[in-house]
DNA sequence: TGTACATCAGTGAACGCGCGTTCACTGATGTAC
DNA sequence: TGTACATCAGTGAACGCGCGTTCACTGATGTAC
């Protein structure tokens, strides 16, 4: 066992990401981070500050993960849809960290940058991927991302029904259609 | 003071909505609500069992509270969204928990009945309000819950861009409006 | 109308626990010369 | 090529804290007779 991790600050992120995959954002304890990356309990410190700094990180990751999938869904606007809500369930842990803004340092730089470059790859959509123009788009914009928020959080909190089938990509679409039927 | 309190159960359940709409639910401890409450840190526990308890307490009137709201919209789709997000927002402790059922006892029977209640409130206004049938209105109806509920969730958090108003009632109108053009 | 008694709703001390953070420290690394 | 030294990344003990729950108890209430 080395003196020296190699690369503590990517196990710690990874450690919570598995941890609040399995038990949410709320229980997480920066000394179970420590234990998951065998280091001492103090070790993450160096890195991160304190625990809202571990959280900080985690959203501006996220921030940037999610930007990143809206640019790969391309030109049409219902696939967008569709990233944004394949983005929330396969990064469910930083899904959940970054709507939680009390709990991390919301003001820090690398969030602040990296949520505005998702915020402009949502609005981009908006624009470029339907006809619609001044007001009518702004409110189609917030319709169709407050659509996929939805969808995405009844689904990670299992409040569906049941037999709406598991293909969560077809389903998404589906609904996703329901609100730009022909574009 | 008294030896008895004369409602306790209503006065813990007050408390925890303060407590929860100022601090956010993962932050709510037992024994903040009994000082909240001005009565010895044990005394809840008679009342509810235990914490989950009174989480589960809360889900339910949720529900119940919703499932009202509701039914007392009317039969216009647009208004019944509307009364969805104005209930998120007015019962901001309410709305919570309800959707975090990891934090209390999911299979709960006041629970379950008070949920089936206001499920039954949404799928009706689907049916009766709109005229989709099929798949189509069983779609409709997951794409308006995910609408309304994500509106409210992004409001709530405070996700949206700071320049739409604060005419929540109308922004929500408009909103919704998109989904369901001329019905 | 009075009394015995069961039940209910509180009290307050005690338990064991895990937590975040601080601190003085030490081992490892890399850079200047 | 070797050495001195600053810096960085960890250790492990200690701190004080608030928590949920349990427990033996006591005061208040209401009901049976």
């Amino acid at each position: 066992m080395p003196y020296h991790h190699g690369d503590l600050r990517r196990a710690i992120l990874d450690a919570a990401i598995e941890s609040i995959t399995a038990n949410g954002s709320a229980a997480l304890s920066l000394r179970e981070l420590s234990r998951r990356a065998g280091v001492s309990h103090a070790a993450p410190i160096h890195h991160f500050g304190d625990k809202a700094g571990v959280l900080t990180a985690l959203a501006a990751e996220g921030y940037e993960l999610l930007a990143d999938a809206l640019h790969a869904a391309g030109d049409e606007f219902v696939e967008a849809g569709v990233a944004y809500v394949r983005f929330a369930v396969t990064h469910r842990a930083h899904f959940e960290v970054m709507f939680r803004p009390d709990t991390y340092h919301r003001d820090d730089p690398a969030v602040v940058a990296a949520r505005e470059q998702a915020s402009q790859a949502l609005v981009h959509g908006v624009r470029t991927r339907t006809a619609r123009t001044g007001r009518e788009a702004r409110l189609t914009g917030i319709a169709a991302w407050s659509l996929v928020h939805g969808f995405a959080t009844l689904w990670l909190t299992g409040a569906l029904p049941d037999d709406l089938g598991d293909d969560l990509n077809a389903l998404a679409r589906e609904v996703a259609r329901i609100l730009i039927p022909r574009e």
